[in-house]
DNA sequence: AATGAATGAGTGTTCATTCAT
DNA sequence: CATGAATGAACACTCATTCAT
């Protein structure tokens, strides 16, 4: 599989993160997607070669630069502290902008054979956790943050509260009182986030 | 669907639970739960109705007593930090103890008809949240805890926490270097509990 | 299978009849049967043997009788005109209030083995071609009736004109505006049994 | 269903058609179709979408042209009484050359969903009713039939007299000495046409 | 390069029947 | 004598994939 797909293709990646992301992998048949996307259902095999390699080809296409983003990050003029605000609202956002793929990666993956785990998505958990050292390295240095913090435990928290409250959107769009998806959002975006940059403030600097 | 399952019951329920949560519902057949359970194709169905009703009679099954045993929590004679520490420590190891269910209840009803959702396991989540607050209540009555702390947000980072540590239970077993099953539940009652205990803790008491 | 049927039986072989008569033997499952009739699924078996002894008992037990009450008109003090009328407005009430066997007679005896066929209806059948063959010949000896009838071709005369009929009820209730089934039913037992009297009549008197 | 159907189509069909009017539409198994057409089991959905849509493209392909061919009769220069023998004959003919269609026509659809009744087969009957109403009328008006003829009685006594003889074949085989299927098919055209034209003639002229 | 036709394997479910109690 | 539990076989149907064109 190159890199350059054309139009249908990437029709069809679109047509299947969304369906994949609604109905599950197997709850999701070629014909689904063929329909959705109005071509032909020998298409998605004749394309990728086989539902397994479409999801394959839909994990890369859709988190490729995420990696970049992430360290472009380490390197800009900030606090340590800041970085690590930036470095959560970044990424809480970039997932809520891309919930159909992530929501995939951590449901699917789970279960599916370990071939892609190892290959596409272990390599950016891997850059995240990276990134999160580098900066708190660097706090620690600047005597700002704790030492005994236990970096990989930080990405389960602030990943794990998105996830959490994602999966459970209707319930908390009932408790919070989130009328649209615009408030549910925007609700993300602001209060979401600061709640989880505090909860990660907390374990950095306060005493325990 | 009543309450007194027979031992054939119990015993393809405990292999449904493991083969959902190793391969999602859409992901097992009846066929693969009853060669696993060595058991008739056609059990399944006479005794749960349907595959559906299967994962209904699990999710029953599996979450049952839940809820006594957080309520029972709260009239406990501890102070409010100690009862939110037992209750983040309850939850983990009640969690990690079936985390089949739980990664089914998570994985699955996100994506399934609500029908489900709503009866068994939306009443599991207001069940706890109305624990948490109550304990939260009495802490913040108490002077002990801060008065501006969003309490819905509270359980996905305890569980959400959870989760996505589990989740990716093969990076994190590489990362912290656990090598065997025993390795990885240890850390997850001690170090894992531990790390949750103080995020909640540092969110309840510390100045932002 | 003797003739002593209990009531539980009975209330089998009548649940079976309307069933059978509306959904036909093959879309009729022992399961909907022993619902209806209240019965448990093994009953039906233990009982019949099979679903096929089944309805092999319900044809025998709903058409015993039939032969008498045919024989019996014969020795009647009428004329062969009024014997053959009576016989006419005979058959078909019977039918009429046996809708039920009759189309199972009909449609599934088609289909099904020929073993029932020849051992219980087929003898009916002779009964009642017998019995018309009497009076006919009653009739042509006292010069009433032409000579060159062809008996056999009479009942389905008849019994078809009947069952065309009645096989189509939706669409002649449509047509003939019969909008209750008293209001069909009185029909056929004025109506439609003068037509079919009239047409044998014509058949067995005027010249062609 | 487009009216362009392949030869493997039709050639279902047929196998369809047979099996149908031999085992009745539940008592036939899309496996017993596949079998006798020697095609794939999968065929049958692929080209019809369901076994009831089998049904349903079955009887639009066997019954289309007759209602041209009732309507073409009524234009030709005849007597009145000649065009109903012809109508008769053309109808049993047709009918008997099509056993296995209009046996499936008055039994399966008398029980199953009336969606197919009243689409394509109440079209049919409706058009026969017509056809025979207007040579009737021409009759009425030339002088030569009766004026209290019951028009939607004369159809019941055509088809259900053939239908009812034709559901009785091996009885009547006997009955009448009809060793090979040519030889009934041959009394059919001759014998039962010809009693039936005596027999609606007979009510359409004589007196009563 | 792209696709309509076709298929074997597999899906969840229901079937009539049996059997131990 | 009667029945709840159980089952192998069959059901209609959908699946991802292949292949000739």
């Amino acid at each position: 599989m190159k890199n350059d797909l054309n139009d249908k293709q990437i029709q069809i990646l679109n047509v299947a993160e969304t369906l994949f992301a609604e109905k599950g992998f197997d709850g999701t048949s070629i014909r689904d997607i063929s329909k959705v996307a109005k071509i032909n259902i020998a298409m998605v095999s004749y394309y990728f070669g086989s539902k397994e390699k479409l999801l394959e080809s839909l994990i890369l296409f859709k988190t490729s630069g995420l990696k970049e983003q992430l360290f472009h990050l380490i390197d800009e003029n900030l606090e340590p502290l800041d970085k690590i605000n930036k470095l959560i609202a970044l990424y809480v956002n970039r997932i809520n902008c891309n919930k159909g793929i992530y929501r995939i990666l951590h449901f699917e993956l789970a279960s599916k054979k370990k071939a892609l785990e190892i290959q596409s998505f272990s390599e950016i958990k891997k850059a995240n956790l990276k990134s999160m050292e580098l900066i708190i390295q660097e706090g620690q240095a600047k005597g700002v943050f704790r030492k005994d913090v236990i970096i990989p435990l930080l990405t389960p928290t602030i990943l794990g509260t998105y996830f959490h409250f994602n999966m459970n959107k209707p319930f908390f769009e009932e408790i919070l009182d989130l009328k649209t998806d615009e408030d549910y959002d925007n609700y993300v975006k602001t209060d979401l986030t600061k709640h989880i940059q505090q909860t990660i403030k907390a374990l950095l600097i306060h005493e325990n």
